[in-house]
This record gives structure tokens, sequence and C-alpha cells, in this order.
DNA sequence: AGCTCTTCCTGAAAGC
DNA sequence: TGCTTTCAGGAAGAGC
């Protein structure tokens, strides 16, 4: 489940072996989770790679102007999005490839950039500068970048609960179930608490541990839950040190009291009862099932 | 407009 | 043992 720690770790690996190289071909397995593939046949084969950057879980290879079968002057960026299973590595053609690749990158150095998804959540799109320029206003601030008085204007104003608003990519971009539930257990805060019922002092504490979770995360290379790895194929170690993310009956490491599991926000949550008070007007919202 | 819920997909793990 | 069910979840799209 890469969220923004994970791909922050991805973009830093393909950093150092993308910038420069060309793409000399395109070959696709299963394209149903890509926008445009006749698009990346055509627009991506001798383009040069400019930059790797990230834009909340959107990994953006930069190309730059010239090649493409259409010799097209505008600027293109290769969109990839890892979704739940995603991965996105660099390998010498000679080694095996994985089940369920369905994107290579050929380059002009011999080697391969591979897209494997097993689950095929992810996305792959291509966008000229004005695509991303929309994109961008379309999605909230980077965690990382907001300060605390936006974050707690942002959340303050909402009326949806708060594990849903951090998990909304409109109004912040790059968190994810894990780091929501990090998070929101490190600030002592109920993840189906209101945004516009939280206190002043609860969202800057909500900012801090964001904050200090996502750096952590990062510090550690990210978490591997399900099958996490990096762009040279390494595990990330942050897994290690989560603190209530599917570790539901054992203790809470401040308190001692069991780790509860509900699902909340449509999404399967973490929290401790004694430290996360539940919001009184609203009990924890329970699963109904058709 | 804001918010919640369902749906897509596969494999691991739990249940019987 | 072997089959069935549940769970994992990012985000588009439907529905309220």
């Amino acid at each position: 489940m890469p969220e923004l720690p994970e791909v922050e770790t991805v973009v830093r690996g393909l950093r150092r072996v993308l910038p420069g190289r060309s793409i000399t071909r395109v070959r696709l397995g299963k394209t149903d989770f890509i926008d445009d593939p006749a698009a990346l046949y055509e627009a991506l084969p001798g383009r040069r790679i400019a930059r790797v950057e990230r834009l909340g879980k959107f990994i953006q290879i930069e190309l730059e102007p010239g090649g493409g079968a259409q010799g097209c002057e505008a600027r293109v960026n290769l969109m990839v999005h890892l979704g739940m299973t995603g991965r996105l590595a660099v390998r010498s053609p000679d080694e095996p490839v994985a089940p369920h690749t369905h994107g290579f990158f050929h380059l002009d150095d011999g080697q391969e950039l591979r897209y494997t998804d097993i689950r095929r959540f992810g996305r792959i799109l291509l966008l000229d500068d004005d695509g991303i320029t929309s994109l961008q206003a379309r999605l909230g601030q980077d965690p990382l970048e907001i300060t605390a008085q936006e974050f707690c204007r942002q959340l303050g104003r909402r009326r949806a609960g708060v594990k849903a608003l951090l998990l909304n990519q409109t109004v912040l971009r790059g968190v994810g179930n894990i780091y929501a539930d990090e998070s929101l257990w490190r600030a002592r805060i109920h993840p189906a608490r209101l945004g516009a019922r939280l206190k002043v002092a609860e969202l800057r504490r909500l900012w801090q541990s964001l904050q200090r979770v996502l750096r952590a995360a990062i510090g550690s290379r990210g978490s591997s839950i399900s099958n996490f790895l990096d762009a040279e194929g390494k595990p990330g170690g942050y897994q290690r040190w989560h603190r209530v993310y599917r570790r539901t009956g054992k203790p809470c490491p401040r308190c001692g009291a069991a780790i509860r599991r509900a699902t909340i926000a449509g999404r399967s949550s973490h929290y401790c009862l004694r430290c996360q008070p539940p919001p009184r007007s609203r009990p924890v919202a329970k699963r109904r099932r058709a």
C-alpha cells in the first residue's frame, strides 16, 4: 500500500538512475489501468528523462521535449500511481520478470523500467504541463509542505470525519490508511471525530504527528506490509514502528489498553479507545452489509 | 457542493 | 485436506 513515504522512497531510487536516460521502446501487457496505451507507444520512444518527482502519491517522470513519433515539442510527463500493489523498478533484461508485470520501458543503457501490479489498482497516464497544473489544482497540499495554520483551516472547516479527511486527496495529497491511523494515534484523536469539531490544539497536534510519522517513515524507506518494494526491489522497515496499524488486540504502547479495529470512512481503522476517545454524539460507525 | 458507499482486482489467511 | 469466505485498500463514480 504505497503512500507518501513509499512513493517518496521509490522516487528517490529512480532519481538516481533515470535522469539523462532515454526511453527507446515500450512494451505493455494488460492495459486496463492505463488511460491511453496507444499514447505511450507513440509519445515515449526517443524521449529523454529530465527529472523524477513526486506529486502526492503519483510518480512524475518528466520527459524532455522532442522525440516521440510526432517529434512533438511539448514536454510530457509519464505519471505512475502505484495503487495498492504497484511496483516500479529498473531491472536488467536478464533478470526474471515478476508475475503481473504489465509495463516495460526499455532504456538506452540496456536496462528496463518495469511496472508490476498484482491487483492493477494502479494507474499510468501521460500529462502535458497543463495536465500537471490541473492535477495539482485538484489535489490538496502536500502534508510535508502545508503550514500548521493552513492544515487547521482546511480540516477545521469540514464536517466529515477526520480519518476521511486525511484520506481525501483533495484535502491533503499523499496520506493513506497506515499513516492516517498512526498519526491519529500519536495525536490522540479518534478517527471518527468530525473535522469541524476538533479543537485547534488537537488539529495542531495532528499536523505535527503527521509530519513526524511521515518523516520517520521516509527515514525507514517506507512500510512493507503486503508487498511493497522500492525501486531497487528492497522492502522498507517502518512496519516495525507501527503503533496501531494492524495491531488489533495488542496493547497500546502508550496506555496498555487493547488496540481496537473498526471500519471508519470505509477503511479498516486501528486505534486505542482509551487514548483516543470517540465522539459522544455519534458512535463508531459499524459496517453493514447487504 | 459535500459527503458516503460501492466497485475494481488478486492472493493470503481464516473459517468450516 | 480442500473448498469457500473474508480481508487488504486507492480513488473513480454513483448516489444521497
